[in-house]
DNA sequence: GAGCACTGC
């Protein structure tokens, strides 16, 4: 487990209070624990709304529920449900999905102890790499993304009687497809839960059952009546086989902010219940005049905040776009740091980041020094993810960085303004532990002019691997899927012709054996392919590796004032065939030495993203031995031939030097560039296919590799034959 | 000469 002091958005969450099953030999008396838990319980502001929400939920197929942040909806809602017997122990099951891993475990673990029973037994959570849940489980805590690959194993979710989607107001890409798929099952549910009911003899029970009064509700949780094994009559349907006892799929939809409407409508006007969140007030200012720079002014905002308030009136957190942006106001923040007046209190900046290591990015969470105030400097790290405690100011500079798509310019990751909830979420930030607030480095007016929500990722996404996941869950006309928001006509085409490439979709748009194969595994579809040409090249065993590599965005750390050393470091693991290569020399470097702490930081190795490229690769190997794939082939020394495979699923992605110096791509006849951190950078290499485009100020091509331009040709002649063959003259 | 945040039996 990840030791991090993360917690989830809505709630805050008190330490548990036990991990297992002893605490110092002794048995834990669990039901004691969760008696001492009660009154906290009772005192929460969504107590009172209990039997209005069990209600609800009763009488509706669906339900929306906005709570606040603190109302403590996230850890209630689930034990409401479980103890008014929507679950039946040994048969069904209730998940509750979150967008996030860390928020998924640390709500399990406190829901468990306040119900008063070990972590894993009646209450657990699921999630990539990590099983805490028996087949005792009622209440399953697990992420979005979890579900959604369920439901290729089960389509009709049946194992579940009520699905709880929490978070549904940050609209992930994998809420967004979890919606419309949940909103499919259900419709199937409850078709076969009428045939369910129409099967059972006269005898049996007096069929008064319409919509949603079904289900006993006791305390007990045991004597649900989920039908099976009721009247002995099988009950078969065409499309599902065997659902003898299968009854509806209830939904929670919970949410944070006041969009509730669009999932009310979405949900055939499903009823929407507010629960009131526990908040304290914070001012919000703006400035009078636009900001020409907001480094500058977030710089200076921090500074007078320091300066003009007392030093234990809290922290300061600074919203800003990125990396680079954060280096910047850091530096400003040290020298003005340094040239505080004598006895001012001192200063102490504290960058945060995703790329940040684990060791730097705790630092955050230290209490400072005495007479030393934490400006904390965060990306969107610090909105949704974590939390970080003793914050009383926030300095808004209004904007963030977006990773965008479109299919005629492809990826994209630029600065763009907020929208107003992300605005009110960074406000939110102040008013956590008692009132605080925020500075906004914009206009009343230009607030005004921001959208009400940003968009949703699924519009602005690759959806390769969203189309391939529909099509395996049995959706045939992608085009006519009932998305919440509609990603556009071009984009989906986009995705179609895409998989039709790589042999996933046939000429008639059906999944092939190859695409349901790729659509097993937890990858993009590209590189499910690369897999799969790596069995008959005799190079799995390299293809995992490197796939698995693929799959972190930083392997290492680039401190802004140590470029030099970490460049020297790196090229201990340099291949001159370049990026895909040099990553699994620095793998088989990691294994050689176990993973060493000190090694990692001497090498400038993001340790924690290696461990998690080993998590991916032990799961892929696993899927491939389940597929009856050797997953030992290995090529040895002849490394050329995983490089090869590579093209059976980046022929898309290749480029030509040209004559003048620049690399045009192959599809686009775009001008690419290699970018800096690759070992390829400033190398002239006629041939390259790289695993990513992304346009930033420039087109740049990252992780990238150097091959035979006649190997493009092989891997997509319908393509590229000709085009190779005339240029090579 | 440069990388927002997440996720996947």
């Amino acid at each position: 487990m990840a030791k991090s002091v993360t917690f989830p958005d809505s709630e805050p969450l008190k330490e548990p209070l036990v991990h297992g099953k002893k605490n110092g030999g002794k048995r834990i008396d669990y039901k004691a624990q969760a008696q001492r838990l009660r009154a906290q319980r009772q005192a929460l502001p969504i107590y009172s709304a209990r039997q209005a929400i069990i209600q609800k939920i009763t009488d509706n197929p669906t339900v929306i529920i906005v709570g606040e942040t603190g109302s403590g909806k996230t850890t209630q809602i689930p034990q409401y449900l479980l103890e008014s017997g929507f679950t039946v122990k040994g048969q069904t099951t209730i998940a509750v999905t979150q967008p996030r891993r860390v928020a998924a475990t640390s709500i399990a673990k406190r829901v468990a102890e306040e119900v008063g029973t070990p972590l894993g037994g009646r209450v657990g959570y699921t999630i990539r790499f990590e099983d805490c849940s028996s087949a005792y489980t009622q209440l399953r805590f697990c992420t979005d993304g979890l579900l959604l690959r369920e439901i290729l194993a089960d389509p009709l979710l049946r194992r579940y009687s009520v699905v709880v989607l929490d978070e549904a107001h940050e609209r992930t890409l994998r809420t967004d497809i979890l919606l419309g798929m949940l909103k499919d099952i259900q419709r199937e549910r409850a078709r076969v839960a009428r045939l369910n009911r129409d099967a059972v003899p006269e005898t049996a029970e007096p069929d008064h059952r319409s919509r949603g009064t079904h289900m006993k509700f006791d305390n007990s949780g045991d004597q649900g009546t989920s039908g099976v094994g009721d009247s002995g009559t099988r009950v078969v349907d065409e499309t599902h086989g065997d659902v003898t006892g299968l009854d509806d799929l209830r939904i929670v939809v919970m949410s944070a902010t006041l969009d509730a409407e669009r999932f009310s409508e979405y949900f055939d006007n499903a009823p929407i219940l507010y629960v009131a969140g526990r908040q304290f007030p914070v001012s919000t200012y703006y400035t009078t005049t636009p900001q020409a720079d907001y480094l500058d002014s977030a710089h200076l905002a921090a500074l007078q905040i320091h300066m003009e308030t007392p030093s234990d009136s809290g922290d300061i957190l600074v919203f800003l776009a990125g990396q680079e942006d954060i280096e910047n106001v850091e530096r400003l923040l040290v020298e003005s740091a340094a040239n505080l007046p004598n006895g001012a209190p001192a200063l102490l900046p504290c960058p945060i980041f995703a790329a940040l290591p684990q060791a730097q990015q705790s630092k955050v969470f230290d209490p400072a020094p005495e007479f030393t105030r934490k400006v904390i400097l965060a990306t969107n790290i610090a909105e949704t993810s974590l939390t970080i405690p003793g914050i009383r100011h926030v300095v808004d500079s209004g904007v963030h960085k977006v990773r965008g798509f479109d299919p005629r310019v492809g990826e994209s990751l630029l600065v763009e303004p907020i929208s107003k909830s992300s605005a009110r979420q960074r406000t939110g930030r102040a008013g956590r532990e008692a009132a605080g607030f925020c500075y906004r480095l914009y206009t009343e007016a230009d607030y005004a002019q921001l959208a009400e929500d940003s968009v949703p990722e699924i519009k602005r996404c690759q959806l390769s691997m969203v189309v391939l996941q529909l099509k395996a869950s049995g959706v045939r006309d992608v085009l006519k899927f009932d998305f919440m928001d509609r990603p556009s006509k071009k984009a989906l085409k986009h995705a179609l012709l895409e998989l039709y490439a790589l042999d996933a979709l046939d000429d008639l748009g059906e999944l092939t054996k190859l695409g349901k194969w790729m659509a097993e595994f937890p990858l993009e579809p590209t590189y499910a392919k690369v897999i799969y040409a790596s069995v008959s090249a005799g190079c799995t065993r390299e293809a995992i590796d490197i796939v698995s590599l693929l799959s972190v965005d930083s392997l290492f750390y680039v401190p802004a004032d140590k470029r030099d050393e970490s460049n020297a470091a790196q090229m201990a693991f340099r291949s001159s065939e370049g990026d895909h290569l040099t990553y699994l020399n620095l793998l088989r470097a990691f294994n050689k030495v176990n993973g060493d702490k000190i090694w990692c930081q001497e090498h400038f190795v993001n340790r924690r993203n290696v461990k998690h490229v080993l998590d991916v690769r032990q799961q892929l190997n696993r899927l491939c031995t389940r597929l009856g794939i050797d997953t030992e082939l290995s090529c040895g020394t002849d490394l050329a031939n995983v490089l090869r495979c590579f093209l059976a699923g980046f022929f898309h992605n290749c480029a030509l030097l040209q004559p003048d110096g620049t690399y045009r791509s192959l599809n686009g006849s775009q001008i690419v560039h290699i970018h800096p951190a690759s070992s390829l950078f400033g190398k002239k290499t006629p041939a390259i296919f790289f695993d990513q485009l992304v346009f930033t100020n420039k087109l740049h091509a990252r992780a990238v590799s150097a091959v035979d331009a006649v190997w493009i040709a092989q891997a997509a002649p319908k393509l590229y034959g000709r085009m190779l063959a005339t240029s090579q003259k």
